[in-house]
DNA sequence: TTGTAAGCGTTATCAT
DNA sequence: ATGATAACGCTTACAA
């Protein structure tokens, strides 16, 4: 039965009663040159005495915790979710453990976890932060972030954001739409969604595709307003729009809900494209059209780059995984 | 900055220039008795260094990494990820960090968490787990269980299942309904869910309202063909049913939706009432009538006793969170 | 009140 | 191939 031990074996234990010296047992236990018959008395006497080698003193000895910090705005949200649960299994493949920390936004939390490192508790971190730390965050230590840069040569992480708006623009076309518009909300620090709005654009431009563009750098509060506002001024009495590209499947939803109070139908009248696609669980079907970010692959690439930078390898700054479109019920 | 220094600054770097014994800057940092100015002496030191104690020596002292496992079977999905995110908050408030472990329902990966509070690596565990791991688990370990409760006498903390299976009966009967019905599935070691029904069902009994029990103790698999048979023989023809339990808000939408495709109205027809109360991110409405778990007391609660039986003071080996109803469109 | 030093369990170096 | 031992950074008797 597990734990069933209150008095810790040791090493020594071992040892003893293989009939060998510590260092021999330390060498079996990292696998390193031993007679077959020597090996095999000392893994029996492991089994005997169920012993479990001391995290603590090893990692006094190598200064590795083989533990690994996830900082995130909260996991209580299905996109977060999904990205834990897929960086955990990731780690998984590199015998890394993670403890995870909601920080709500909140930057002190944040610069908390970064001082883990410092001490030895983590061995490095995987941060989704939309806070200005930049500051206090120094290169040397090894962390990844996904879905914004720093302004520092902090590598990260991130869906293809300006592939994507221009996919968004390039589908809402192809399903026949003439008139587009692009709307959404982004901070100054993130940069993924304001690239969405940019390759939309461009797309349009290049493609001479009528459009507008809606994309509000400022609060949640104030975009309230400006969201009501946009849909007022072109749905109210005449459709403006007949192709809307919200920046995430959040403002998607939002928006065809207001749609649908000024009894505007979606697809038929006006076709929404979101991003993200977001599944609250494995096993969840996409409702709405959407660029959707691929999290397994995001997850994949952060956890790998992240063992590197633990490692002293060089990797590069940015990594942009491709993202693909996938059709709801909100697009014809 | 943060993380400036690669090389590591130790407690006798602190004591040199702060001139005093390493054993005078252990006792600053534990805050036992020592000279004001003195202590400032050393305080300055560290400033200075910017140093932070090493938490692998301490550990191997002292044996805490104030560090606890949260083992669940996934985080992505809306009522694990609410979970764990209370989970965390209420752990910081003790100082412990959380490690995630997305067991999915392997009790493998469940038992190598567990061989980690023997390896020191973390204090405690709390686990919602459905495996049957009762046989390898040895109550000497700090670990907690949520929502169900093991053969041995493991703590665990849940809602109040069978108080909420009578409310849901009182709800459906104070909503005008007449002959109810319980649906939902369980496996062996679940009693949670077992509960929910029972309650429902003694609720009927004790006061004479017409109910059947379709309470499935099996697979998922086959659950389907059940609740499938349900309902056509109850709803296909005539409406057998004016009031349904859903064990789950999950068994809720799956009986809201295949009712909706017999042409039944709910809640005109059929009023439902689910049990959980997800919520998909923290300012998510509910929408289902359902009987909600307060996540954030279970927590609270689950933490709290597990910091007693870390420090080897006894908890209640049952802890019960009060549940209440929440009224949402599926019923009058 | 402060300093000294042993020891926590492991790894790694150096002999053997 | 194996054994003896120093060292990792800290806490904690105990001594001063």
């Amino acid at each position: 039965m597990l734990g069933e031990f209150k008095i810790m074996v040791t090493i020594k234990d071992v040892a003893k009663l293989a009939g060998v010296s510590v260092g021999t047992v330390s060498k079996v236990i990292n696998n390193i040159g031993v007679k077959p018959r020597t090996k095999e008395l000392v893994e029996n006497a492991i089994k005997e005495l169920n012993y479990e080698p001391n995290i603590y003193a090893r990692g006094l000895k190598i200064n590795k915790t083989n533990t690994v910090a996830l900082i995130l705005p909260t996991v209580w949200n299905p996109f977060f979710g999904e990205l834990a649960f897929n960086i955990e299994k990731n780690l998984a493949k590199y015998n890394l453990k993670m403890i995870l920390c909601n920080s709500e936004n909140n930057y002190k939390k944040e610069l908390e976890y970064i001082t883990m490192v410092k001490q030895n508790k983590v061995d490095g971190i995987i941060s989704i932060s939309y806070s200005d730390i930049d500051s206090y965050v120094s290169t040397n230590i090894p962390i990844v972030s996904i879905d914004r840069f720093f302004t520092k040569a902090i590598p990260y992480v991130s869906s293809d954001n300006l592939k994507g708006g221009i996919m968004a623009a390039e589908e809402l076309v192809k399903a026949g739409c003439k008139k587009l518009a692009v709307i959404g909300r982004g901070s100054k620090v993130n940069n993924s969604t304001t690239n969405r709005a940019i390759g939309f654009v461009n797309y349009c431009k290049d493609n001479k595709i009528q459009y507008k563009d809606y994309y509000y750098v400022g609060h949640t509060k104030e975009f309230e307003e400006f969201l009501d506002d946009f849909l007022i001024k072109n749905f109210k009495d005449k459709i403006n729009f007949d192709g809307i590209f919200a920046i995430t499947d959040e403002y998607a939803e939002e928006v065809i809900n207001k749609l649908n109070k000024l009894n505007i139908n979606v697809p038929n009248d006006v076709q929404i494209i979101g991003y993200d696609g977001v599944k609250s669980h494995s096993k969840d079907t996409i409702k709405i059209s959407t660029i959707r970010q691929p999290l397994d692959l995001i997850a994949e690439k952060a956890v790998y780059n992240l063992t590197k930078l633990i490692n002293q390898k060089s990797i590069p700054n940015e990594t942009l995984i491709p993202v693909r479109f996938i059709k709801g019920y909100t697009t014809k």
